[in-house]
DNA sequence: AATGAATGAGAATTCATTCAT
DNA sequence: CATGAATGAATTCTCATTCAT
């Protein structure tokens, strides 16, 4: 058994058979309607030209409702970044304490160039919050926190595998996978991630 | 002769010796004051979190001056941009007809880190731009035009030197890059770019 | 049964007994108060020389709330401007098809003169509009359209009365008028209007 | 003799015949080629529409050099006026004390509607300049200065021709002219100018 | 919980006017 | 005379946030 033997759907969707899909939706709060909203439209205008009016009518509530949820629209900015954040936690397993197998740094590098491809609205957000420096106060360190297990885990098999310098090599690996990342947000339709891909896994394991 | 043979620092620097540094920022001319103080704060701030207030102030001039020199905020992003764009054209030149030699792809990565490094505001500009939705509008593809016959270049090294997929090959250089510059700009000082340099030489030459 | 058989005053006037004034107050929209204000003003300084802040102090609101009534500027200019014209609506009914008698005809030109004295702010933005190029085009030519239909009817009136040249006459009657109310309007303390419609209600029945 | 036997033109044309074109384009002074700019320039787009930068380009000057002959783009505006209404003296003359002759009369018609066809940019800024509160200010009561004595001229006639009420003709005269002028002067390709002109003559001559 | 009218600080932009050269 | 760079007050408009209902 290993961090990356339940793949993220199956976690979310683990829920009791009998939960129809309108159920679902009817207990989708409001919070998340709001968030889901900010979401999309951060991702496609920019958080500087996403309004709190753009987002409250799209998410079909008042102006005032979404300050009952949120304390400001960076509290929001701050809530979606760090609902992205969080859903990568189960990816990003910080708990593994083992020495990766070359198997599952493949799993692990399949489950990321998923998670681009799946979650390409929150990346979009996280690296335009990146690189707005007034903007990445906001969500402060917290990114870093998560990353800093995973670059240890990766650091270790690096090592294991008589790589030079297992430092160097997973900054490298950092770097590369944003750049993969950044690349394929930047135009999704022609950039060929799967290639990439196959490419990143061959050069890993 | 080669793409390489003059850097850009040479032919800045090929000025008579007699011109004095009081002269030449004489004659630096309230535009580039104005784009200056433009690409700082532009850099610091994030484009929306610069006022032309700032701008000015920062510049020592009147806002309705900067309206003198540039049609609008717009404009004088447009401006900074293409200006940074240009000076890399002599770096990425478009020229180059020829087979690239090992040697001259080296000088090519070495001259790209160097650009990293030396225009780190311009580059911060750049990602931010480019991760703005709106903002990226303003730029348009001029930076495409650039880089595609640079990306040509490197496509034809890399078939010469018998790379099974140099279509592939070359996007995922150009993402390592991309995500290379992306995070030494996120954090200058811990960043490794000296290492990562040798390394990306190492793995094309 | 005529065009001229319900005069505005009436019908504006037709509410029920019971109505108060002080409901009627409490009733009028933020909306009304507003384009009120900028009648007044408008009027009162032109167009270019009152600012949205002159506006909202003197409807009592705050500057924003206006941009919630209005688009912009010049949509309150346009609607200050229709309010206007839709109010001559009922004095220059398009409906009327049939023969215009003597006294139709001066109960026209007398609700004509009428509207001259009451809605003298609204005409001198009027004829404000109407010199200023840049300001027509914003108000376009709604006014043709409601102003073609009474020509009609007059020069049908004038043909039947063996006039020469009805289509001369009718221009000659709507230059008359104009001049008139421009006229009154630039002093309407000394201006003799009572007598001038005398003449105008001789000269043509 | 009388007021109206020299028309405008001959007085202004009045020099040496060895003046040539050419000679009378170098005299022309800088002042006026500003005003030339300005009276077309506030004609065309209204006088808040048009800027310094606009006359001063239009007449291939500097900013500055119009600060030397006007003190103001008020004074300038002032300035074009008065010069139009003092091209006007000539046709309004003060000084005629006799009681005027029918075919006077009709000379003075004439010349009026001469006036409004030629000087259409004048009429222009000048209706605009009526229609502007704060505009009007500039100007003053000159121009009534100037009507005075005309107005009185005209009821000594009207009175002498047994009209009932000369104060209210002469008032009613001017309304009348007016109202043409407005009308012309908003859509100079279709209003039957001649026609108008024709009516007019025969109503009071 | 929900609304949306109301606020006002703050942003970009314009343009008449000045003044050193 | 002549220039046009430089100024800054004034204006329009935006939008996050509040609050009475």
């Amino acid at each position: 058994m290993s961090i990356f033997d339940l793949p993220v759907s199956q976690k979310e969707t683990g829920m009791s058979p009998r939960t129809s899909e309108q159920y679902k939706e009817m207990r989708e709060s409001k919070r998340n309607l709001i968030m889901k909203s900010a979401l999309k439209l951060f991702a496609k205008n920019g958080v500087f030209n996403t309004t709190i009016n753009m987002i409250t009518q799209d998410a079909g509530i008042s102006k005032g409702l979404m300050y009952n949820y949120f304390k400001s629209k960076e509290d929001l900015l701050r809530s979606v970044v760090f609902q992205g954040i969080n859903k990568l936690l189960v990816l990003f397993d910080p708990d593994h304490d083992g020495v990766l197998t070359k198997a599952e740094l493949k799993y692990f590098i399949e489950e990321t160039f998923r998670t681009i491809q799946e979650d390409i609205q929150f990346w979009k957000i996280y690296f335009s919050v990146l690189s707005q420096p007034q903007v990445l106060k906001i969500v402060g360190n917290k990114f870093w926190e998560i990353l800093n297990p995973v670059s240890k885990i990766l650091k270790n098999y690096l090592k294991n595998n008589n790589y030079k310098n297992p430092e160097i090599e997973t900054q490298f690996f950092g770097a590369l996978m944003d750049g993969i990342c950044i690349n394929y947000i930047l135009d999704p339709d022609n950039f060929p991630l799967e290639e990439i891909k196959q490419k990143v896994i061959e050069l890993y394991t």
